[in-house]
DNA sequence: CCGCATCCAATAGGATACTG
DNA sequence: CAGTATCCTATTGGATGCGG
């Protein structure tokens, strides 16, 4: 396990961040998780509705220990288990916000080229 | 070729935004334009020591695909290849300046963490 | 000098079936 | 409900050697 490449193998802050939310699906959930106050495993499994649940528990468990998510379990029957953000993943949704801007404005380029 | 992600290719743009600073060598050869007026193909090289040519190459064409690096040709024998930031490349190093304070930080905690 | 061609290794992510 | 287990494919990046 510890496949993926940790953020502080590599002493540049900005490769550390964007190794922190560069899988294919992390921005995603971290965008889901800003709005509410937690998501349970299934929701976030229909939110990203082609994500398998392998994938999901993988880029979950990842988030969790870069320290970005917090995994509550509800030891309860049926099972309950919670995912909500961190003060530190809360800290990096400024940055976020900021790539959507700029993201937009790229994307708005883009087609404009295309036209 | 073109098997990179098109960052048109989704729609979101903060997933936009990532897939095209993604790369593993990508924020390093971006940051290592801004200083400099423009950089050669060598100095790249030899500034990223461990990287291949091949791998550079590649990295630096899809930069280019991007528009956030433009590259000049000098028809001259030795051939003489430039790289430097475009217009939209340069509107990214805002965004690259916070990924690297939020990441100086995240650094430091993670190394309180272990003391 | 600035690559490209070929081959190869590692990793990320997916399909499907199953379980405490 | 919230995952695991097993197998598989796709993509990324590297090693090495050659070419305009």
């Amino acid at each position: 396990m510890k496949q993926h490449v940790d953020a502080s193998d590599d002493r540049c802050p900005v490769e550390a961040s964007i190794n922190l939310i560069g899988g294919k699906w992390k921005i995603l959930i971290l965008y889901h998780l800003i709005s509410d106050k937690s998501k349970r495993f299934n929701e976030l499994q229909k939110t990203l509705s082609t994500i398998t649940p392998r994938t999901l528990t993988r880029q979950l468990r990842e988030l969790e220990e870069d320290r970005l998510i917090r995994r509550i379990i509800h030891p309860e029957v049926p099972p309950k288990v919670e995912y909500m953000l961190t003060d530190t993943g809360r800290s990096l949704v400024p940055i976020l916000m900021e790539l959507q801007n700029w993201g937009t404005n790229y994307l708005q380029n883009s087609d404009l080229d295309q036209a």
